[in-house]
DNA sequence: ATAGGGTTAG
C-alpha cells in the first residue's frame, strides 16, 4: 500500500470521525482499523510522526493494539525507539495493561535489529521481569537471539537461569535457541554442545543451530562430522542444515566432499532454496571448480548480488581477473546494483591478475557512479593491486593520501611488495613501525626476518628468533588438506602422526632428490629457525604441503591432478618445488592457500609466480 | 505471535 494514497483515505477517516461527533464508537474503531493499515507501510520516521499526530488526535496513543503492530511492523531503529517509548509511557502508564505480548513486540523489534541496540532487547526482558510481568514460551528464543547478537555469554547464562527457574527449558525452541545462544557467544561453544548432547528429541533445526556453530567459527571438521552423525540419527536434513554443512565444506576446501553434497541434496530433494543455491555456486568456486560454479549460476534463474558475488570472486581466486569483470558489466547490464562486497571481490579480481588500469577505473566508479564510499577493505584492495604491480611509489603515495587511517593489513601488502620487489630499506623502515604498532602480531616479524634474508643480514635475523622467543610467540603452523577416498586428512610440518609416516617421508626424499635433479635450489631463506642449511633444507621438505603432495603421489594413480588446500599463503619454497613436482612427476597439482588458487601443470603456475 | 542459513581485502 502507498502510503499517500492512503493517507487521504485516513484523513477521510479523521474528518468523519470529527464531523460526526456522536457516533465516534463506530468511527473510532474504522479510525483504528485504518490506523493498523497504514502501520504495515510506515517505514520511515517523518511517516511516523506525521501517523503519530492523527493517532493522539484520534486517542488512539494509549491502544496497545496499534502501538504493538506499530513495533512489529517497523523495522528502522528509530521507529522502533519511537513506538517503544509510547508503549511504555511513563505519564499515563498503567503497568497492569502490561502484558507478556506487548513485552514481546517489542523484545523482538530490538532482537531484529543489526546493530547494539540489541541490548535494549535484554533492557525490555530486565523492565518485563521488574513488572512483575511473567515471561511466557514465546518471550526467551527472542531474549536468546539478542543474546546471540550480542555475542554476550553473560547476559546469556543470565536468561539460562531465569528460563531454568520458569520453567521453559524443555520447550523445544527455547532448547533450540538456547543452543544457537551458546553457540553465538565467546566460549560457549563446549555447553552448547553439552546442552546439544542433553536434548532427548533434537530436531533438524537443534542439529543446524550446532553444525551452524562450529561452521562459523572455523571448525569445520566438527560440522561436516556432527552432519555424519545427524544422518545416523536419522533427523532428515532441511536446506538450512545443507547451508551451513557446504559453509564448512567451502572452508575446508573439499571439492570431493562439495559434490557428494550436491547429489545427496539432488538424492534426498532438499528444497534449494535460492541461499542453498547460492551456497553451492560459492561452494564449487572456492573449492577449486570456478567453471561448475558458473554453470550452477547460469542454470539458476533467480540471481541475487550473492550469486554474482560468489563467481566473481571465484573468478578472482583463479587469477581470471578479465572475466571477474566481464562478470561484473554483465551484472550491471541486467540491473543488479553493486555493492561494497562485489566490489571488493572485483578490485581483488583485478589485483591478482595485475589489471591495474581496471582497478583504478573500478575504484573511482564505485563512488561516482554507485555512491558507495570505499571503506578500509577497498583502499586495501588498491594498496595490494599497485603492490603487486610493483608500483610501490605510487602505493605508498596512496596509503598516504587514503583519508582513514590504514590499517596493518594494508602495511604487511605494502611490505611484501616491498620484498618482492627488492625496496628493501623502504620494508624494513616499515616493518619496524608496524612491530612498534603491533609487538605481539607473530606475522610481523616474520615478514621483517625475510626482508633481514634477502638482505643477507644473518644477525638481525638471529636478533628477531631471540625477541620472538622471549615474547613466547610462535609461528602459526602451517597445515595442509588433503581428500583422498572420502577421507579427509591434514598435515602439519614434520607431521608424523599419520600410520604411513615412514612411506611418505620415503617418498619426500625421493622427490627431494628428483627435484634436485631437475635444477631446483630450496628457498633456505624462507625458515624462520637459525639452524645450519642442510637442516634448513630437511625443514622446507617436512613443509606440510610436501607431506600432503607426497602422500597423494604415494596414494592416486599416476596422470591423476592432486588438490590440496593450505591453512596459510604457500611459501616460496613450496611454490618452486611444486612447479617443478608437476613436471617431473606429471600431475596436474590445485593449490588454494589463504588467498588464491595455484594451478600447477608442467613445471608452470597460473599465478604466473605472483602471489 | 515462537527457533536454524549465504557473499567480503592480506
Amino acid at each position: 500500500m502507498q502510503f499517500s494514497s492512503s493517507k487521504s483515505k485516513f484523513l477521510r477517516t479523521i474528518n468523519t470521525s470529527l464531523h460526526h461527533p456522536h457516533s465516534t464508537a463506530v468511527n473510532k474503531r474504522a479510525a483504528e482499523q485504518t490506523c493498523l493499515a497504514l502501520l504495515q507501510s510506515c517505514d520511515s520516521i517523518p511517516k511516523l510522526t506525521q501517523l503519530h499526530t492523527h493517532i493522539l488526535k484520534l486517542g488512539l496513543h494509549n491502544n496497545p493494539l496499534v502501538l504493538t503492530k506499530f513495533t512489529s511492523t517497523s523495522s528502522d531503529l528509530n521507529s522502533i525507539h519511537y513506538a517503544s517509548s509510547l508503549l511504555f509511557a511513563s505519564d499515563d502508564a498503567n503497568t497492569s495493561l502490561y502484558d507478556a505480548f506487548l513485552f514481546n513486540t517489542v523484545i523482538r523489534a530490538y532482537a531484529q535489529t543489526s546493530s547494539q541496540s540489541k541490548h535494549s532487547a535484554f533492557c525490555y526482558y530486565k523492565f518485563m521481569l521488574q513488572s512483575g510481568v511473567l515471561p511466557n514460551k514465546f518471550t526467551y528464543p527472542f531474549v536468546l537471539k539478542a543474546c546471540a547478537g550480542l555475542g554476550s555469554l553473560n547476559l546469556g547464562k543470565q536468561v539460562h537461569g531465569s528460563v531454568l527457574k520458569i520453567g521453559f527449558d524443555t520447550d523445544l525452541h527455547v532448547q533450540n535457541t538456547m543452543v544457537h545462544m551458546y553457540c553465538c557467544c565467546g566460549g560457549g561453544l563446549e555447553f552448547a554442545r553439552t546442552l546439544f548432547d542433553e536434548m532427548p528429541k533434537p530436531d533438524s533445526v537443534s542439529w543446524s543451530a550446532m553444525i551452524g556453530g562450529y561452521a562459523r567459527l572455523g571448525m569445520s571438521i566438527n560440522a561436516v562430522g556432527l552432519f555424519r552423525e545427524m544422518q545416523i540419527s536419522g533427523v532428515r536434513p532441511d536446506e538450512i542444515t545443507m547451508v551451513s554443512v557446504l559453509s564448512a565444506c567451502t572452508d575446508l576446501g573439499a571439492l570431493e566432499l562439495g559434490k557428494w553434497l550436491e547429489s545427496y541434496i539432488d538424492k534426498a530433494k532438499v528444497h534449494k532454496s535460492l541461499e542453498l543455491c547460492n551456497a553451492l555456486i560459492n561452494m564449487f568456486a572456492k573449492c577449486g571448480d570456478v567453471d561448475k560454479a558458473l554453470n550452477l549460476f547460469r542454470d539458476t534463474s533467480e540471481r541475487t548480488i550473492v550469486s554474482w558475488t560468489s563467481v566473481i570472486v571465484g573468478m578472482a581466486m583463479h587469477g581470471r581477473g578479465s572475466e571477474a569483470v566481464t562478470l561484473f558489466e554483465e551484472m550491471r547490464e541486467t540491473g543488479t546494483a553493486p555493492d561494497d562486497v562485489a566490489f571488493i571481490g572485483l578490485l581483488s579480481a583485478c589485483s591478482h591478475s595485475g589489471l591495474v588500469e581496471e582497478g583504478w577505473y573500478y575504484f573511482n566508479s564505485m563512488t561516482k557512479d554507485f555512491g558507495i564510499i570505499p571503506k578500509i577493505e577497498h583502499y586495501g584492495c588498491m594498496v595490494d593491486l599497485l603492490s603487486r604491480a610493483g608500483l610501490i611509489k605510487e602505493a605508498l603515495e596512496f596509503v598516504q593520501k587514503m583519508p582513514i587511517e590504514p590499517n596493518p593489513i594494508i602495511w604487511r601488502a605494502l611490505i611484501i611488495a616491498c620484498r618482492v620487489h627488492g625496496e628493501l630499506k623502504l620494508g624494513e623502515s616499515i616493518t619496524k613501525q608496524l612491530i612498534r604498532n603491533e609487538p605481539m602480531h607473530e606475522s610481523n616479524y616474520v615478514l621483517l626476518s625475510n626482508i633481514y634474508a634477502k638482505m643477507f643480514h644473518w644477525e638481525k635475523k638471529t636478533v628477531i628468533r631471540e625477541v620472538m622467543e622471549k615474547k613466547g610467540m610462535r609461528k602459526i603452523p602451517g597445515s595442509t588438506m588433503i581428500e583422498l577416498d572420502n577421507e579427509i586428512y591434514e598435515f602439519v610440518a614434520g607431521d608424523k602422526t599419520h600410520n604411513q609416516y615412514k612411506e611418505i617421508y620415503q617418498m619426500v626424499d625421493e622427490m627431494g632428490r628428483e627435484m634436485k635433479r631437475a635444477g631446483y635450489l630450496p628457498t633456505t631463506s624462507e625458515v624462520l629457525l637459525d639452524i645450519d642449511e642442510e637442516d634448513k633444507e630437511d625443514a622446507l621438505n617436512r613443509h606440510s604441503e610436501k607431506l600432503a603432495i607426497a602422500f597423494a603421489l604415494l596414494k592416486t594413480p599416476p596422470g591423476t591432478p592432486i588438490r590440496i588446500v593450505k591453512n596459510l599463503r604457500v611459501c616460496a619454497d613450496c611454490h618452486s618445488a611444486t612447479k617443478f613436482i608437476s613436471k617431473i612427476y606429471n600431475r596436474e597439482i590445485v593449490v588454494r592457500d589463504r588467498n588464491r588458487f595455484h594451478h600447477f601443470s608442467n613445471g608452470i603456475c597460473s599465478c604466473k609466480d605472483f602471489w
